[in-house]
DNA sequence: CAAGCACCTGGAGTCCGGTCCAGGTCAAGG
DNA sequence: CCTTGACCTGGACCGGACTCCAGGTGCTTG
């Protein structure tokens, strides 16, 4: 007993829009969906654990590009398994550089903010901006 | 003695393209910059200064209108420090969202990361992709 | 003096990641 | 029977942030 998921059901539980879900169909992130009668799709569970992944994958700032070639690999089967763990690996990396960058830079920006902080209270003014 | 800094030499410290260091003058995120002689732009040390902001900003993911924003209350003068404070306040939780977002869509990462390396050692073939 | 180089301008083009639209189909409900 | 709502397609369009280009100017160096 499988059980389909509409698009609309979709879009509620990946937090995807309709289009984006087709965009990403269409260029090769997803799978193409099966239909069901009348030609609509119907996602099946797999489809929805998948998608999960894209977000991770999207919300950490991979470019589309390399989420299309880790879909690639990951329809080539197992013998590709050694390939993608490498490719989040680097991705991983990444995301480590990202976040040690804003926080460097956020610690300049809070640096800047007490010191608007001083300015603040005596309504004296300053010159620097 | 003022020492001018040339566009060139600009790019080298402040790590902004030279096209880009036009656009963000269009744009109004620099002053307009002072003219040598021959139409040549001289930049001061407050504007390599204020690149220093701007590059901070950016990094940590402002978009530019924003910045405009910001651009235009630090040349309103001092009356407008109150507000410039509050807008890198949200700028800063902002980027507390970013980095606390960031972190939680990576631990997912690394649990698939992890879920591949049991896949590795043994050449045994699963079922997950 | 000629060539090279750094720089100038206005405007067009690029890339990314979607988003929107017109026009069409189908299933179910009033 | 007719409408409504969810969905379909291909293709055009968008916003953000640059980046590139053609054609021109002017110091300076061999």
């Amino acid at each position: 007993m499988k059980d389909f998921l509409s698009p609309g059901q979709v879009v509620e539980r990946s937090g995807f829009s309709l289009d984006t879900l087709r965009y990403y169909e269409r260029i090769g992130l997803l799978d193409r969906i099966e239909r069901g009668p009348g030609g609509r799709r119907r996602y099946a569970d797999e489809d929805l654990e998948w998608l999960g992944v894209l977000r991770c994958l999207r919300d950490t700032g991979m470019p589309i590009a390399q989420m299309r070639r880790y879909a690639e690999l990951a329809r080539a089967g197992d013998s590709t398994i050694a390939e993608r763990m490498a490719l989040l690996v680097e991705h991983d990396e990444q995301v480590e550089r990202t976040v040690a960058d804003l926080r460097s830079q956020q610690s300049h920006l809070k640096e800047k903010i007490s010191w608007y902080r001083t300015q603040l209270p005596g309504p004296q003014a300053a010159s620097e901006r």
